[in-house]
DNA sequence: AAGGAACCGGAGATCACTCCTCCGGTTTCC
DNA sequence: GGAAACCGGAGGAGTGATCTCCGGTTCCTT
């Protein structure tokens, strides 16, 4: 290691941890699209200590969504562990949606890998991972339609993030219908699905906005 | 009539027309946030000639939208002299979206309330009503799961409104897999869906951001 | 064919944001 | 007790949309 990290001033270090809780909170609740200005006032310190500190908004969330982030592919890792495909399936769309209502900012950064830094592009890497083998397990058992494929996912979760949205204020617990509905949809052995999915390459544009 | 419209002079009425079709071409292209001096250098006129004729957006939108919309509800009446319920509602769905899909204006449009005059509102009304028709036959056929509900077709839209959106420049008919997949979900007399359909009011809400 | 009304273009004023810097004054630590 | 580190927040700089204003042009009427 190149620099020794001296410690922080005990001001400094407790104005840190101020930020970061005020970051935390403002973006679970309004989003990525927090100013650092809103996140300073929140915090009770000023816009200047905020810049010394996170010299931009990425860097911040990158510090603050690393554990968020881990939390979802935990919750796929769990899936995983789940004995009954089918079920593992349910339990990670349910648990990776309940993740996401609660925390809009994670949300939004599932929906674009426009932000965050190479910390959270490997835990989105591993997350794709283990969901390509909960839908691998859960075809050859059968309990999920042959033409469905992981890259589904994501946009399945884009989709529900819609609701999530537009549905908050008025019945926060909306998406759990819509993703009944898709769930059923991805059971069903129903007509063959008129459109390929997306190749990897493809799902990374698609991300990327 | 307590104004007579005297007709326009041969110069304005011409601009009007460049100004209507330079519109049209964006709002389908690049949906309802393009700028009226956009339309206006697309036009090749000035930018307050635009002003002039249209003193804001939602006018001009408005003049250009009101058939779009009907032709939607077009779709929805023909869906409707369809025999087959089932057909009826695929057949909806199906033609709503590829409107959509050709039209991001539209598309925002319906996604949304907040835009549109009194002339769009009486159309989008009669919309429902007809959605509301299809819906009750083929449940009353036994063909539509029973717990589903007619105010799950704009959310259902909106959903798919995503995919259109994020994946146009990578595949632009990718939607169709995802309308297949709720579709499928629809017909499907699977587990009860866990949360009650939004309410009228509730809908209003959810569709005026 | 001439005069005035109607119209044109587009520079730029206004407003609302966000991002980020700078520096006089304060706090901490040695 | 003094230097280094830190603080706050006013405000500069950049962006982008909306809409106005007015000198110059075009059209229609008589």
């Amino acid at each position: 290691m190149p620099t020794t990290e001296r410690p922080l001033r005990r001001d400094a270090e407790l104005n840190r941890q101020r930020i970061l809780a005020a970051a935390g909170e403002l973006f679970s609740e309004r989003g990525l699209c927090v100013t650092l200005d809103d996140v300073a006032h929140h915090a009770g310190v000023g816009v200047g200590t905020v810049y010394r500190r996170f010299p931009n908004k990425e860097v911040l969330i990158d510090a603050l969504f690393e554990r968020r982030m881990q939390a979802l592919a935990d919750v796929a890792a769990q899936a995983r562990a789940e004995p009954d495909p089918w079920r593992a399936i349910v339990q990670f769309f349910e648990r990776g949606c309940e993740l996401q209502a609660h925390d809009r900012g994670l949300k939004e950064l599932l929906a674009s890998n426009a932000h965050g830094g190479p910390c959270l592009v490997t835990i989105r890497d591993r997350l794709r991972a283990t969901v390509a083998e909960l839908f691998t397990r859960a075809q050859a058992a059968g309990v999920v339609r042959a033409d469905a494929a992981p890259a589904d996912a994501p946009l399945i979760h884009l989709m529900l993030g819609v609701v999530m949205d537009r549905a908050r204020d008025v019945d926060p617990e909306l998406w759990r219908r819509y993703l009944a509905l898709v769930l059923d949809g991805l059971r069903a052995d129903g007509p063959a699905l008129p459109v390929e999915p997306l190749t990897g390459e493809q799902l990374d544009v698609v991300l990327m906005r």
